[in-house]
DNA sequence: TTTTCGCTGCCCGCCT
RNA sequence: AGGCGGGCAG
């Protein structure tokens, strides 16, 4: 049933509406005006007596509208929404307008409100990004459909009957579509489920949250235990005088985004190894972690002394003690034990055939409740604000599994295995095989190690990677393979996490391209073969994004406002603050939480200078007929496609990242600048790392050059051949006058030169990057790292001023003259020659054996001389880090 | 007669 | 470096 009502200004309803409405076989019914609707609307509530309203956006949008204008049309009848029968509204009704949602839920009391978009639908519903209702439908239904724009201030909706139909229509489709959803993710059956696991009230689980929900289980758990449960604290009743008063003081009500600074420490992640793993990699995952650590370790309110602790604020001090491995089991671990016991059991029914589909669904809805339920109990013990908040149980929680990833990474590489990842829960095992079987094995083998160390705790095999793309922590792609078993054949399927392509800001045109660049990457192909097929596709979908041959939905980005609109201090730079201002302009409701999707427009080259938060607009506008809008297809080309992309592909061999970037037509000037940029930034100052040779890193590094007695100067290299001297039992000799170098002589010089090199560094001068200009000066810009350019005044040139003598460079020097009288390096014939290769005039090579015998017999005049340059290396190495940090900002 | 809200770890981009 | 913003991961 549709009900209308005159629309704007005009008192009519357009002419033939109601005839219009019956050939289509839809039941409208008209009204005069809105009182007379609501009127109406009100008693066929009450005759219906529904026990559950469906909707989308109930909660801040539609019921928000309906119970403002019953109060403001004075609908008299406006408590058959509910159940109570009433007479006047709530005193809440003037007072403090900033939740009415306290208000609405009064106003229903005694119906459900069932959200399906609410944070209980979005609970439900993880892979939808905007939750707008046809995205939801499409995603969840796997059903199309095309949103229609109304916009009732248009006149034509009072005039035209067809063109109203088609807005009614669209209402009509809404709902069915809403209830098509709701249906689909079974919240209802859900939320039945765990409120009666948890024994609170239906409407509270409906709203989503979870910390009422754990609330009354415990309750529930206690009470039946014989257990005196904590009171319910408010803001007059407090138990505990001393912590929660500091925590609660900077609430600050303006601000929507809460500050909130972790409290203790959570779940530990391995530093990933960075690249792409062409054997087979297990992931190894323990299952549900967290509830089965506190039943393994017995950890409860009941078991674990905690009263005394919570005080230092310190990790270590504050952590409790773990009972008695064979201590009577606390109310905590029982409840989850009888949580996933209860599961098992309804697991084993899900797989009898005797059960009908149906049956089987229930019982589907129920097993996911019980994991739900038990899941959340961890969350809620560190909730401040929970009445079973256990700050130190929640440590020693995460603590414990801390502990058992690390015995785990432990245990895999002490019997060989190498450990690429793991996060919190997991571990990624490279096998080194690529065979899908042998992998297999070696995961069960490892599978049953593991679990002999628990009694409870069970680690399983989640996954085989035939292919693993490892980015950074919590980022990475793979092939996910499975074998058939039957035929033995191996199929893969691209998993990705963390990427940039799972993420919303990014627009749908984005993450196909990714996704071809990665199953080109993960493929079988000859790598050769594959980069070359990715140069190819980029350059084809360059020229189709500049020729406007894509439609603009593909360039689609969503962002959410948690803000309103107005308050955010950067508004000018942000894209979707702009376009929720222009929407909120147009009349449209903005409010903090929503979702914008938007489109980065082309300028048209009416304004070269506009930024691209300028030229954001919404979907709507971009969309609305002769908008003339289209996709700005620089902005898309480097910030949507070559920014993923060249991540992916950041650590593939052989990649020449010049060329994507020239098939995807960036301008490979800005390119080059940014790459150079990064090189200094990234401080790749890693004294660990001895993949590369000396030749190779001290290629840049100044000659220790010493002058004899005799006046002869000659460049020393260590123990090596050289025209000018001999390293002799002795130490260091002058070929031309026979002179050995005493210890002092020898730290005397190296010392004189290592302070030439820091006085050279700290003469501080810089030098512009962009070969144009190529200005050389002391002078700091007061802009920072820009170049201040031949006008002095920062512009003329884009370039970056950069020190001449960087603390890199003068760090490796000191490196270097270290290196020199290194004699493990020597003896492993490590050291850098000082000679060229095509030197006519090159020495015979020592022989090994003579070598390896100087090195011994001069091991300590050597070390000596290396005292010398760790004292500096070490002054060094800490000015190194702390200027970086404070004159980061120019480098 | 009063009402909200699970946890932590990590990466990315803007501005100052 | 800090602040703000974004929202993925477990």
């Amino acid at each position: 049933m549709t009900l209308v009502r005159p629309i704007g200004t005009s008192a009519n309803i357009p002419p033939g509406l109601l005839q219009l409405a019956q050939k289509q076989n839809i039941n409208v019914k008209t009204f005069p005006n809105e009182k007379v609707l609501l009127n109406f609307l009100a008693g066929y509530v009450k005759t219906v007596d529904p026990d559950v309203f469906v909707g989308h956006r109930l909660e801040n949008i539609s019921l928000d509208v309906l119970v403002q204008r019953m109060h403001d049309l004075q609908v008299y009848t406006w408590s058959t929404f509910g159940r109570r029968n009433r007479k006047s509204w709530p005193d809440r009704f003037n007072k403090s307008s900033f939740n009415n949602n306290l208000l609405i839920r009064e106003v229903f009391q005694g119906r459900l409100l069932c959200d399906v978009a609410n944070e209980l639908g979005q609970s439900l519903t993880p892979k939808c990004q905007s939750w707008e209702i046809a995205e939801m439908y499409d995603v969840v239904c796997h059903k199309e459909v095309n949103p229609m724009e109304i916009n009732f201030l248009n006149p034509k909706f009072s005039e035209d009957a067809s063109f109203l139909m088609m807005a009614l229509k669209e209402n009509f489709t809404n709902v069915k579509i809403t209830a098509e959803i709701a249906f689909s993710i079974q919240i209802l059956s859900l939320s039945k489920q765990l409120t009666n696991i948890a024994g609170n009230a239906w409407s509270h689980t409906l709203s989503g949250t979870r910390a009422g929900r754990n609330e009354f289980i415990l309750l529930h758990e206690f009470k039946r235990n014989n257990y005196i449960v904590p009171d319910k604290e408010d803001k007059y009743h407090k138990n505990s005088t001393q912590v929660k008063m500091i925590e609660s003081t900077e609430d600050d009500a303006t601000t929507a985004t809460s500050n909130k600074k972790p409290k203790y420490q959570g779940g530990l992640v391995f530093e990933p190894e960075k690249g792409l793993h062409k054997n087979f990699v297990l992931v190894m995952d323990f299952n549900s972690l967290y509830p089965s650590i506190i039943q393994e370790f017995n950890i409860c309110f009941t078991t674990i002394e905690r009263d005394q602790f919570n005080v230092t604020h310190d990790e270590d001090r504050d952590m409790p003690v773990i009972p008695e491995r064979d201590s009577t089991a606390g109310v905590l671990p029982r409840l989850l034990s009888t949580l996933v016991n209860r599961r098992r059991e309804v697991k084993k029914l899900l797989k009898d055939p005797k059960n009908t589909p149906f049956q089987k669904a229930q019982f589907d809805i129920k097993q996911q409740a019980l994991k739900l339920t038990a899941n959340s109990m961890y969350g809620c013990l560190g909730y401040v604000l929970s009445r079973f908040y256990a700050k130190p149980l929640a440590m020693l929680v995460t603590n414990k599994g801390r502990e058992i990833l690390m015995d785990t990474r432990q245990l895999a590489e002490s019997i060989g295995l190498r450990v690429v990842y793991g996060d919190t829960d997991s571990v990624m095992i490279d096998t080194g095989v690529d065979n899908f079987n042998e992998a297999l094995k070696i995961g069960e083998e490892f599978k049953l190690k593991v679990n002999e160390r628990y009694r409870l705790l069970e680690i399983d095999i989640d996954n085989v990677f035939k292919r693993l793309l490892l980015h950074a922590k919590k980022k990475y792609a793979a092939m996910n393979a499975t074998i058939n078993k039957t035929t033995g054949e191996v199929n893969t399927t691209l998993e990705v996490k963390g990427l940039d392509m799972r993420r919303r800001e990014y627009c749908q045109l984005s993450k196909d391209i990714s996704t071809f660049v990665l199953m080109k990457i993960l493929s079988d192909l000859d790598p050769e073969q594959a980069l070359g097929e990715v140069y190819d596709y980029l350059e084809e979908m360059t020229g189709k994004i500049k020729n406007r041959d894509i439609g603009a939905e593909k360039f689609r980005i969503n962002t959410k406002l948690s803000k309103d609109p107005g308050s955010y201090p950067n508004g000018k730079s942000m894209p979707q603050v702009q376009v929720a201002l222009r929407l909120r302009n147009e009349g449209k409701v903005i409010k903090a939480g929503a979702v914008i999707t938007y489109i980065i427009t082309d300028s048209g080259k009416q304004d070269e200078n506009s930024t691209p938060a300028e030229r954001a607009r919404a979907i709507q506008e971009v969309f609305s007929k002769g908008s003339n809008l289209y996709p700005d297809a620089e902005y898309y080309l480097e910030k949507q496609i070559f920014a993923p992309v060249e991540r992916l592909l950041e650590r593939i061999e052989g990649v020449d990242m010049m060329r994507v970037a020239k098939c995807l037509g960036i301008d490979t000037k800005k390119y080059v600048l940014r790459v150079r940029n990064n090189e200094g930034q990234s401080g790749e100052i890693m004294p660990l790392e001895s993949s590369i040779s000396d030749a190779e890193r001290f290629n840049n590094s100044s000659f220790l050059v010493l002058k004899c007695k005799c006046d002869k100067q000659f460049r020393f290299g260590g123990i090596q051949a050289s025209h000018d001297y001999n390293v002799t039992f002795n130490g260091v000799t002058c070929s031309s006058c026979q002179y050995t170098f005493p210890i002092l002589k020898l730290t005397s010089q190296l010392e004189r030169t290592i302070r030439q090199h820091i006085s050279l560094y700290y003469n501080g001068w810089l030098v512009c990057d962009d070969a144009a200009c190529g200005i050389t000066t002391r002078q700091i810009s007061v802009y920072g790292k820009r170049c201040i350019g031949t006008s002095g005044k920062a512009y003329g040139c884009k370039g970056i001023m950069r020190f001449k003598y960087t603390d890199k460079a003068l760090y490796n020097q000191l490196l270097y003259f270290n290196s020199l009288f290194d004699v493990d390096k020597t003896k492993k014939n490590e050291l850098r020659p000082i000679y060229n290769f095509d030197d006519k005039n090159l020495p015979t090579k020592l022989p090994s054996g003579q070598v390896d015998a100087l090195s011994e017999q001069n091991r300590e005049t050597f070390s000596a001389c290396q005292e010398v340059v760790n004292k500096y290396l070490d002054d060094c190495g800490r000015r190194y880090v702390n200027m970086r940090s404070i004159f980061d900002f120019m480098t």
